[in-house]
DNA sequence: GTCTATACGCCGATAGAC
DNA sequence: GTCTATCGGCGTATAGAC
């Protein structure tokens, strides 16, 4: 009756949501199997069963990542107040869909996992392309290594299950050392 | 003879030296303590006998780094170029020994160590302060978000075991960034 | 001070019942 | 589709010889 169209599993999104919650809150070492079935309700072999190991899981939330980051660009490319504006806005910390994947990923990366390494890589060359349309490919990187700071420090600022770091005035003293540099 | 100021056994910072150097190049889940007394050279019960466990060791790797740290700061804030110019030339990788304690700190507090968070934030608010001496409290922000922004895109360029990234072109377009600011 | 041997738990993964 | 039971391997740590 479903046919080709059908929709996946609640169970497998489940999963793949606990995954991301857990290298996000609690870093990549409590992101096992275990953990990972037990906050999303099911047992480590009926995870198991949606993924058929823990590459598999990893391999399906690098291709959430895909898919949001390309929406993320288009937005990115289409914004009115400017790529680099865009760009510094996005980078705080705002619990979105991308934040969320886009922070796991990193967690993996931080391990050295290298598919993350070269998929994290090719998202940054995208925007620092459209980084370099917006402010000049001289500024460009300056602008980039801003967001990619904010985040850094977002990132660290969390305890293991701690509170969100306080950064809006951090975005206000970055959007108008933008404005300098674009002059 | 060595009396109250004998050295430490070289054996101990070996092993310390290989805890710090398997964290910076391959990342914090292959730094076990039989890969850092292999690369020490020493068996995993020699080891355990210098570090009772291992948080013992991460403890020591900390001192080191608080050492390394203050050095770090008292030169800013002597540096004839400036603080700002200084922070962003030292945020390039460079092997010294500052660079290797921070990053391999950077790899325990990735996986939500905690006591390694609070260092690294206290150290993140040390430079800080410098850099708003130097280009005000406003731009201090944006400055230092570039230099960790250099610094999380050399961690991440770094593949597991592979070379040191090229980053020669982007010191001197963040000096150019940081010399707008200024104005 | 440094070694070998070993205990013990956790993690990823398999087998097979329901 | 989801469960329980279990295995092999690895990681931390202890015991005790030398």
């Amino acid at each position: 009756m479903m046919g080709p169209m059908a929709r996946k599993p609640v169970a497998r999104e489940a999963v793949l949501d606990a995954f991301e919650s857990l290298l996000i809150e609690e870093g990549e070492r409590a992101a096992t199997l275990d953990a990972v079935a037990r906050l999303a309700g099911v047992s480590k072999g009926g995870l198991l069963y949606h993924f058929p190991n823990k590459e598999a899981m990893i391999s399906v939330l690098l291709e959430r990542l895909d898919g949001l980051l390309r929406e993320d660009l288009g937005r990115m490319a289409a914004a009115p107040e400017g790529a680099a504006a865009y760009f510094i806005k996005s980078s705080v910390w705002a619990d979105t869909p991308m934040d969320r994947v886009f922070v796991a990923a990193t967690r993996l990366a931080e391990v050295a996992h290298v598919e993350t390494l070269q998929r994290i890589a090719a998202a940054q060359a995208g925007w620092l392309e459209l980084l370099a349309a917006d402010v000049g490919p001289g500024m460009a990187k300056a602008v980039l290594y801003m967001g990619d700071g904010l985040y850094f420090n977002a990132m660290l600022a969390r305890g293991p299950g701690g509170p969100l770091p306080e950064v809006e005035g951090d975005v206000d003293s970055l959007l108008a050392a933008v404005e300098r540099l674009r002059g």
